[in-house]
DNA sequence: CTCCATCGTTGACATTCTCCACGATATCGG
DNA sequence: CCGATATCGTGGAGAATGTCAACGATGGAG
């Protein structure tokens, strides 16, 4: 008999917190951004291709991201737009497209994470620095263990 | 110095795994609800109804679910439509309308409750009961310490 | 070479978010 | 009691997001 399912009230379910808290840190996320002309996706997406020196597929990012495929098109169009990222050819397999972030899109990264990590701060203040590694360790293992399809 | 807004990736980002878990608990709540004709959003409405004895206000249930009084309208009018809940008059404020649930409502509550239990289960397989309601509590601390206007 | 899978892309459609405005009612100050 | 102000439900508009189906181009297996 699992402990936590049957949560008597709604505002007990963990679905419906993890989804009411998922949207307060999207909301914080986006106005942190608004000043970058990004939201929260699009800054996904550049952080993502940031982090590979290679580039990713926009198969993988549709994959990390838990998007449809059709989805990254018009966010990789965007950001491309903006000069923030580019579509560069794979040599192994002429399919798929590697984006990878410009020095611009670095350079306005930089300056991005601080606003979000402001704001994502403001959001965990409630909790203790272990309480907030512990969050991240017990939701990490929650998405790698179900379909979020991203490296440990 | 926070120990973990500046997670150096975006798979370790609090807010990008809040985000993420929320995605996968929605998409297996709404296949668990697909048979009973219902969404995670009317869903959660239901249960706010049927947890209230005498009913609650549209005002209420947009500040527990964190959406615009405009949306919950529609979702009322939804499940009104299927005779789930009604809406009665307030007899301390004639601009209210205290949404209650029916026989109907409690009904089907109780059967597609076991269903969203299950799939809940299923995500949080990877969790032991003790860190189930670890997280459980966390996430309510996080909410309630931010927007979350509901009770304790 | 042929058959089938995969990648990016496009289009269509439903759902959800965000804002603004309105009529009806409540509440507060005088 | 009256008037200014706020609140509740509702409607509408437009953007953003989610979901699905299809297509051309390429890759890989046999």
């Amino acid at each position: 008999m699992d402990p936590i399912t049957n949560a008597h009230v709604l505002t007990d379910d963990v679905g419906f917190l993890l989804s009411r808290a998922s949207g307060l840190f999207v909301r914080a996320t986006n106005a942190a951004l608004l000043s970058y002309g990004l939201r929260v996706r699009s800054y996904s997406v550049l952080l993502l291709a940031c982090e590979a020196a290679e580039g990713v597929t926009q198969r993988d990012l549709a994959e990390v991201l838990g998007l449809d495929p059709s989805q990254v098109v018009l966010l990789v169009d965007e950001l491309a737009d903006s000069g923030l990222v580019e579509r560069r050819p794979s040599d192994s397999d002429r399919r798929t497209k590697l984006v990878v972030a410009t020095a611009a899109g670095h350079a306005l990264r930089a300056e991005a994470v601080v606003e979000v990590g402001a704001a994502v701060s403001a959001q965990l203040a409630d909790l203790t620095g272990t309480e907030q590694f512990l969050l991240r360790d017990l939701l990490g293992r929650l998405v790698r263990g179900n379909g979020g399809a991203f490296p440990a």
